[in-house]
DNA sequence: CGCTTTGGTTAACACCATTAACGGTAAACG
DNA sequence: CGTTTACCGTTAATGGTGTTAACCAAAGCG
């Protein structure tokens, strides 16, 4: 998947191989509740715990490296749901993964928790670059883009955005996929940023549970984010209108206790 | 502060007083940095740690009782920031608040984290009912109240809001404070939860890292959130400008390290 | 074949929450 | 006032965590 070079050896063949189950038994473990321990991992796998060290530096590094991982997978989620919409509804695309991406937070909080709750600034510079390619975000960035090409909603031109934003929407950190959008129309990045605060604000509220469970359980409070934000992605009300009727078809949630 | 009944006896008074002790050194303890742990706690009190468990039953209700201290005296922080603006200027008072709980969140991640990132539903019932009385819940509805009292910005009527929610509005369970306000008017509850979600969401996702650093640093998008909503509060553009600069003043971080 | 690197082991340390058994002291009661 | 009792602390022990050190077997390589 991420031949970081050509893995000839057998040696470096097994070395990863091991390697990628050290990840995949963690990500089972904290799917089935448990919570991620180096001994639980190890046990898993038939091993034991400083064995671990051979291939993670720190229990901290294992957690960055399944988040990411989780992250990828999860991603993988919001794809899907944005490909069973007919590819030319690019509006209907993003609000798929859009909703799909909460209905995951709220029947996953483990990992939600653990990929989007959890501070980055604590973590080693490993998980800061990782976060700069998370899959998450250059997925989103692409529907954006997507609809931005279909419909050409207006954009902030850079001069009246904020002034200390123009150099950060020249290179920006966090997704990726940005060398596609013209420097005139880095507004768009803006708008993103814009969105993707909207969709992690309602989302991480309500998994975390600072709201009341009966607005969580309906999702009416997400739906009216979204609704409120859709005007910036050129989504009139009347067409928002419709879309809703067809988000709360997805909006049900596979309550798994 | 709380009496629960009349403490007169000597040895009430002296068991309140070593509780209070400890919800007092387990701040003491996060906010220097360290994290809570019962051992912890109990040696910088000079005792040893199963003693705690005369007050406490558990760790978790340790972090629980800590987390609704924590969040009375955020709020006592973000009282005295918008009692620094003037009485009449209800707008002024609640952004002064509003930019104070930013401050603060940034400031003391790992309080933060522990009030407001802190999963609810895995917490027992204690946890669920205190944030039902939450204090900076209280604030910021009597902040918006206050607002509402003096502009009468427009607030949807039952009727217009999802269907679902209308029970939820006529007795919610998150902050209180809600009798005051008419039954026909408790679509005023609607706005406030649709600004607490603005505003958690900005501030969360400032904290836990997830944006490029320099939007962070830069407070441009929690502005950007705030503007964005003050129509909402019958805050027009103008005015909003006007209290951006304001606003600016006071965002500036007290970065620690 | 011998040497080295790699990948595992066990033992141990320091921390954590939690429980059980015990003791002293101070309040409460007759 | 004396006795009892309940409270508040202790130490000891259990089982959990991440992490390091010392050691050892096997695989790879000259």
């Amino acid at each position: 998947m991420t031949p970081t070079a050509a893995p000839t050896t057998r040696r470096e063949r097994q070395r990863e191989a091991t390697f990628a189950e050290i990840v995949e038994v963690s990500r089972a473990l904290l799917r089935e509740g448990a919570e991620l321990s180096l001994r639980a991992v190890a046990g898993a796998m038939g091993m034991t715990a400083p064995a671990l060290y051979r291939y993670v530096a720190s229990y901290q590094e294992l957690v960055d490296l399944v988040a990411f991982e989780v992250d990828k997978a999860a991603t993988a989620r919001f794809a899907v749901a944005a490909d069973a919409v007919a590819p030319d509804d690019h509006v209907g695309r993003l609000l798929a993964a859009a909703t799909e991406f909460r209905r995951w937070a709220l029947a996953n909080p483990h990992e939600f928790t653990l990929v989007f709750a959890n501070p980055v600034a604590e973590s080693a510079c490993l998980r800061r670059e990782m976060i700069t390619v998370a899959s998450s975000g250059v997925l989103f960035t692409d529907l954006i883009l997507e609809v931005w090409l279909d419909r050409r909603f207006p954009v902030p031109a850079l001069e009246e955005l904020p002034e200390s934003m123009r150099e950060v929407l020249a290179d920006p950190l966090m997704p990726a996929k940005v060398e596609k959008i013209a420097a005139e129309d880095r507004g768009l990045v803006w708008i993103y940023m814009q969105g993707w605060t909207q969709l992690y604000g309602i989302v991480a509220l309500e998994v975390m549970g600072h709201l009341d469970p009966r607005v969580i359980d309906s999702g009416e409070m997400y739906l009216d984010v979204i609704s409120r934000f859709a005007p910036t992605l050129g989504i009139d009300d009347a067409e928002m209108a419709q879309r809703r009727v067809q988000m709360r078809a997805q909006l049900a949630l596979p309550w798994t206790h």
